[in-house]
DNA sequence: GATAGGTCGGCCCCGACATT
DNA sequence: AATGTCGGGGCCGACCTATC
């Protein structure tokens, strides 16, 4: 049966998912690895107040050497930034380091010397931010993926691409489209991405010997929200990160373990309306991670950085 | 100069825990 | 279900400071 030309409304009209997400185009496209199918949707606007660099050139701690101990000692002898280290008999050289990366705003360097990706989004725009989810068919990839979600913003209003293999011939031309995207990002985030999301589509790639040499900083929310929330909520998923500090819960959303057995109904049926659900879900993980990142920096930015 | 004590970071090991 | 990451604890060496 034709599954190529197989779409999930046939309707050319946007259609809602919820308030917070509408859907505004759907087609078939192709690249260099042949057809997918592309679901474009719109979000709300979300609010995002990045750090400044300023915070960085206060964070005596990148020094090192200096743990906190140390820190508070100077502070208490009038260091405040940076800055007045330079001439330090003991810090001095490391300081001038430290400050070069800051003013290079040479992240990787930033982070060896401690920085949290936090602080280092100091180095970033918000519309350069990639936010990324993936949906697979098992834990591992030696299992496909077949849908690849990325949300990004311009001037606070987000838009989703979702790249949806509607069969798994597929996966080759969305995991392509995927690395294109990926090796233009300034910054990628994710949710447990370190661990599942990036590893896996790497994985998937070196399979289909595609090229996987994007270098974008990324950052992952999953263990941001361990540091700062750990000890405050009963765990650290992002379905509770919505519920706790969104204030938001899921009517009808379906759990990520029976994600690939709505796939395989829908590969076995033909039928996309199983498709459906999976799209929604992979479009509010990826809006709650802008959220949550809305929050952390708002909350962030009022007081002192970690 | 010798010694003792403090601070820091780098290891290693292990368990917990996110993702679909 | 498979896997990668992370934090905590314990230990040790390097280096600095204070004291005699």
């Amino acid at each position: 049966m034709g599954l190529q030309k197989l779409f999930v409304t046939h309707n050319q009209e946007p259609y809602s998912l919820g308030v917070e997400l509408t859907v505004t185009g759907e087609r078939e496209i192709s690249n260099g690895e042949g057809l997918f199918e592309l679901v474009e949707i719109r979000t709300e606007q979300v609010e995002f107040t990045f750090p400044q660099i300023a915070a960085l050139r206060q964070d005596l701690h990148l020094i090192y050497g200096i743990g906190p101990t140390t820190a508070l000692k100077l502070a208490q002898e009038g260091y405040r930034e940076i800055s007045d280290l330079l001439k330090h008999p003991r810090w001095g050289r490391a300081a001038q380091d430290v400050l070069k990366a800051i003013e290079a705003g040479d992240v990787v360097r930033l982070a060896r010397y401690g920085a949290s990706d936090f602080q280092l989004l100091s180095y970033f725009q918000p519309q350069t931010v990639r936010f990324i989810d993936i949906e697979t068919v098992g834990l591992y990839y030696i299992h496909p993926v077949f849908l690849i979600g990325i949300l990004h913003f311009e001037n606070g209003q987000g838009s989703i691409r979702q790249f949806l293999a509607r069969d798994f011939g597929e996966e080759k031309a969305i995991l392509l489209e995927t690395a294109q995207v990926l090796a233009n990002a300034a910054i990628i985030i994710s949710y447990n991405g370190r661990s599942f999301d990036l590893p896996y589509l790497k994985g998937r790639m070196r399979y289909h010997q595609l090229t996987t040499d994007f270098d974008s900083w990324h950052f992952d929310l999953l263990r941001q929200a361990r540091k700062d929330y750990r000890h405050a909520l009963p765990n650290c998923r992002l379905l509770t990160i919505e519920k706790c500090l969104l204030n938001q819960e899921r009517d009808d959303d379906i759990p990520g373990a029976e994600i690939a057995h709505y796939y395989n109904l829908y590969l076995d049926s033909g039928e996309a309306g199983y498709l459906r659900p999976i799209l929604e879900h992979n479009a509010h993980d990826l809006f709650s991670m802008a959220k949550f990142l809305g929050l952390l920096t708002i909350k962030k930015t009022e007081k002192v950085i970690d």
